[in-house]
DNA sequence: GTTGGTTAAAAAATCGATTATCTTGTCTAA
DNA sequence: TTAGACAAGATAATCGATTTTTTAACCAAC
């Protein structure tokens, strides 16, 4: 009101409603390995560290369980779900299906905004891993690449459930501290991935995302089973 | 109080929370297509409908936002998911990939328990179609066989997938009246992915699986032209 | 010492009311 | 006539308090 800006909604800055920001802020949390797995959230303290109040903080909850980083049960509030080695080979095979099944179709189908767009991603995750910032804004950048390299595979449901699994997937390999060697293979990986779906070689490029995959699997595995 | 039985968990009966009672019901509506898509949901009619507070109607909507069987939009609540060809084509797509690998492994699986249930649910699922008690449980007995037929796949992740699917895929099916011809072909389809499966045929099995898939698309894809 | 039952405390679920936001209709000014 | 501003009503989101259910602690009886 103390100025005439002709109604501008707001960019996108402190987003929408608390249910939303408690979404974003739990998911992060919870892929992340802030809470235990199989710990027992407890409400009141949430409300606390989230600062909101009960009813946007329980949407969050039941959605949160709908999407699978939550256990709900009856009448006894939410927990973390426990992690398992069944569960991680499960995961895993899964993303080797449906991320190799995205791959192929996306290097049909991707344009040259595409092209663009993944070079720009690899870019600006190598930078990150450059500078150490060693901290929340490589796993958004490196989601993010991941999400750009499958990104025109053509089929919403696929992408949403490739999504759903990397964030099961980061629950187990962000169990633990980095492994510089390893990491650096990856790191290799994702410009390989760019180069082979440049060229259009979806064969290659299948194959690498496979190996790919099967590296990650390994850290987190090793994660899983050092965590005690 | 008035007898001395001791104390019998409620067998299953009248279910735990409101929140999960609605849960339950408003997926039912809007998969069997109570609910025109599109449509705007009028939370306080929903209220009344269901017989609810405001509070675990809130989060049952929440749910059902994850869970894609509604689109929450910021502030100005939920909607029905709007119909589309591409997307009905996409999440057919997705079943032909998905039960077609869940089927294969399922067979490697399967155990003499899983061969009963099978034979079970399919004996179940004719009965009711010969009684032509046309509606609900018709469609949950459906529900049940298809669910049946893969459980022993071995992936929890791969099973959540494919229900997702199949409650997305039906939005479409039962847009209109059934279609007796068609109808009974998809029936004895039932009875011969049993038999294949019985026989460990999972080449046999899988192309059946995906001419199932294919006819039950085109009946989805007729129901959603005609629908206007 | 264990079992069974009772009760107090804690936590979850739900309700009723309040607050914030959007939507619609109307009016004014160009 | 149309674009914009405004106000009134409707709807969504959130809060605070109540009700219900579970959990934990205690005590008695065997």
């Amino acid at each position: 009101m103390n100025n005439s800006l002709p109604k501008v909604a707001t960019p996108v800055g402190p987003a929408g409603t608390a249910s939303s920001r408690v979404f974003d802020n739990l998911r992060k949390d919870l892929v992340g390995g802030h809470f235990a797995a199989g710990e027992k959230l407890a409400i009141n303290a949430l409300k606390e560290r989230y600062q909101v109040g009960l009813s946007p903080l329980r949407e969050a909850l039941n959605k949160l369980a709908a999407y699978g980083l939550l256990i709900q049960e009856n009448q006894r509030g939410f927990r973390v779900p426990k992690l398992s080695r069944d569960e991680l080979d499960d995961i895993a095979q899964m993303r080797l299906e449906m991320e190799g099944m995205a791959l192929v179709r996306a290097i049909a189908n991707g344009d040259s905004l595409w092209e663009a767009d993944l070079l720009a991603a690899a870019h600006r995750l190598k930078r990150a891993d450059i500078t150490l910032d060693k901290g929340e804004e490589w796993e958004r950048l490196h989601t993010q690449f991941h999400r750009t390299l499958v990104a025109p595979c053509g089929s919403v449901w696929l992408l949403r459930f490739i999504e759903q699994l990397h964030d099961q997937f980061d629950r187990y390999r962000r169990l633990g501290p980095k492994m510089p060697t390893i990491r650096q293979e990856l790191d290799e990986q994702h410009h390989q991935l760019v180069e082979l779906a440049l060229q259009r070689d979806a064969k290659a490029a299948r194959e690498l995302m496979d190996d790919h995959i099967h590296k990650s699997y390994e850290v987190a595995l090793k994660r899983y089973q050092e965590h005690a």
